[in-house]
DNA sequence: GAAGCCCGTTCGGCTATGCCGAAACAGCTG
DNA sequence: CAGCTGTTTCGGCATAGCCGAACGGGCTTC
């Protein structure tokens, strides 16, 4: 792990904490000197990740970080193999869909269709949500495609933040193929997600649907159509199994 | 500029380049030893900015760049005034909007507002296009938000490709604080966009309106909404000019 | 089936690289 | 106008990281 490349992306990420950070909280933030923050800061300018406002001296997010994300996006086969099955998922149970990645102990959005009833919704591609607290995150929790987060961090009342009941979820998860969430991350929100392989039969993303409290729990319709979406797009990416293996092979045959 | 982290950054915009590279390809491009290139590639790795493949070894950008992008887009004010304006626009237009900012020499799409028509559009947002090529770019380039490109890369038989035509055009843009762009960037597609102006009066980004050839020109309410859109954002912003002012203050009185 | 090849990866020594302290500079505030 | 806060520059010292060479696994070839 090479040191200055090293400090150069925890200093993006101290910038994605907040609007804007002057040099001085950038380097009390990374322990280092504000000439060393200096030259790393300066490089990430040169290169568009990260501007300086001409008037405060302060630094964001620059430009160039959209473009790597977008390049991201379009490379995806993941996503681009998942489109139409979310399509179709949104138009046969009239849910929201999302299709998430995981990332360190996080679920990140790569694909979402908005619900077809025409409601105004935001855009989520991209939002990051803990994996403890979605059920997309759960799936890919549930299959060793996460880390398993330190500490449970609270969303709302009804977050899971005891690690044994978690554990004795994703056990289920992993016997049933699909993942519940029931307003654990957004108050109103509850979801049910399923995982997808990838070639070699690991877990390589989740796909969920998202529906209102109200309309919680969801028909049998529905499950049925989630976890076949979820097949279907495994054996494009290749996977001849479903779901998906877990890569520390314990056995649960006991249970 | 600190080169480890400047090589870092060069590793991404090579994995940009393409779906997947090997190790040996990002090193022979960025010049570098394979081991060099390892370390590297490495520590992006540990990030998340990059992903290795489990099967083939080859390596790809991660979703931590997703993430960044998003966070980028979050914290945009430009884009968050702008996007109330975007919306009215459309209503009143019929025409989808864009909204970009300058990456370099190129123009990077921020917010972007389907037409209304109920056409299956993509989603536009983090796309790049050559600055001189697309109507935004103009007003960004007329206005010394982007950098002057070395080539005028041609896209369409319609792209600008001579500097002194360019150089004309970029006069009357700052002129009329209208940029327009006709068929340059993709066939069948034309463009009309104003500058934005931030707090101190520089231009920041630009909103423009993209319409197929055949509503080609567009009438002079639009052009009236669309001037008006961008000054009210402008103002939002905190700038008290409308046009940008230019940051060369070559005199143009002359011509 | 064995040998060769092509990659990704690891290791160790040398030196160039970038780290830090201190000093200059700019922008605000009192 | 002077004092302050915070960014930026500069130079010497030490270390971080660069490269060449060797290792090991996977795949093709003969």
């Amino acid at each position: 792990m090479i040191q200055s490349v090293d400090r150069a992306l925890r200093a993006l990420a101290v910038l994605q904490g907040a609007r804007r950070r002057s040099l001085g909280e950038i380097a009390s933030e990374l322990g280092l000197a504000p000439s060393t923050t200096h030259g790393i800061v300066r490089t990430l300018v040169a290169h568009g990740m990260v501007v300086q406002e001409r008037d405060s001296g302060l630094y964001r997010l620059g430009p160039a970080t959209l473009r790597l994300g977008n390049v991201y996006l379009d490379n995806l086969e993941l996503r681009s193999r998942t489109l139409p099955w979310a399509e179709d998922l949104t138009r046969r149970t009239g849910c929201a869909v999302r299709v998430a990645v995981a990332l360190a102990s996080d679920a990140v959005v790569v694909a979402h269709e908005p619900r077809p009833d025409g409601s105004r919704q935001m855009a989520e591609v991209g939002i990051v949500v803990p994996a403890h607290a979605c059920a997309v995150g759960k799936a890919l929790l549930a299959h060793g495609a996460c880390e398993r987060p330190d500490r449970l961090r609270r969303m709302t009342g009804e977050t899971l933040t005891d690690p044994r009941r978690l554990e004795t979820q994703l056990v289920a998860v992993r016997r049933t193929g699909l993942a519940a969430e029931v307003e654990e991350a957004v108050l109103g929100e509850c979801g049910l997600a399923a995982p997808i392989a990838a070639a070699g039969g690991l877990a390589a993303g989740a796909i969920g649907l998202v529906v209102p409290a109200a309309e919680w729990p969801l028909d049998a319709a529905a499950r049925d159509a989630l976890r076949h979406a979820a097949r279907a797009v495994s054996r494009e990416l290749g996977s001849e199994t479903w779901p998906p293996l877990h890569p520390a092979a314990e056995d649960e045959a006991a249970s």
